[in-house]
DNA sequence: CTGCAATATATCCATTATGGATATATCCTG
DNA sequence: CAGGATATATCCATAATGGATATATTGCAG
């Protein structure tokens, strides 16, 4: 799983958003350290629709310009999951390294 | 910082190691989920060398065949352990997440 | 009123990272 | 003697990314 991939199934795990709003979020939630670029997040977003890791929730028409809700499917729920199971496990490798060579 | 990367760095911190060395100990440290390609290894390497995250540490001759031992740098020392930290904020988006909703 | 930023989606294009494959060479095992 | 492990190196196709541009509306500052 790619970063990006991640970051857009991580911020849709607190209920429904629509790409540019899972662009804000992720900034927030990060502090302004992950800005994922609009044509990755569109990408990103068709290919997670096909792989079934989201869905579309339903569209709302504000101020006259569409906003796609994406809602993240119990397959992505299980897969972000996996996928922070196998980050914590890379960052053992080097967080979980207390004076090893002292034993 | 890419992930081939990470897992370079995270392989050095216990000492020089040659590239198709860090092939094998990353494999084993990830409990074979991890494999990184030859080629990947390689141009990494050459990579995190310009960029003085590792450095070329003594070459040995072995049965004819060259080993390149090259150790990890203070900087490339400082910068996986950020990145670990970067991933450790990562991974708490997904798993610090205890019901939340219901508050 | 005009230009710029924010909002919102979409796409093009160049760059970068990756892995599969191939090449070369030696050693060991079946 | 063939095949796998060891060890480095490179080619090439693919995939992911970000910068840029396009379109359209709203609101704010100059």
């Amino acid at each position: 799983m790619t970063e990006a991939t991640y970051f857009i199934l991580s911020a849709l795990l607190d209920g429904p958003l629509h790409g540019y709003g899972i662009i804000l979020r992720t900034r927030e939630q990060s502090g302004g350290q992950v800005r994922i670029a609009v044509a990755t997040m569109y990408r990103t977003l068709d290919r997670l629709e096909e792989e079934s890791l989201v869905a579309t929730d339903h569209e709302q028409v504000v101020d006259g310009r569409v906003r796609r809700y994406y809602r993240i499917t119990d397959e992505g729920t299980d897969a972000v999951r996996a996928e922070a199971a196998r980050l914590q496990r890379a960052v053992n490798l080097v967080t979980g390294r207390v004076a090893v060579t002292g034993a």
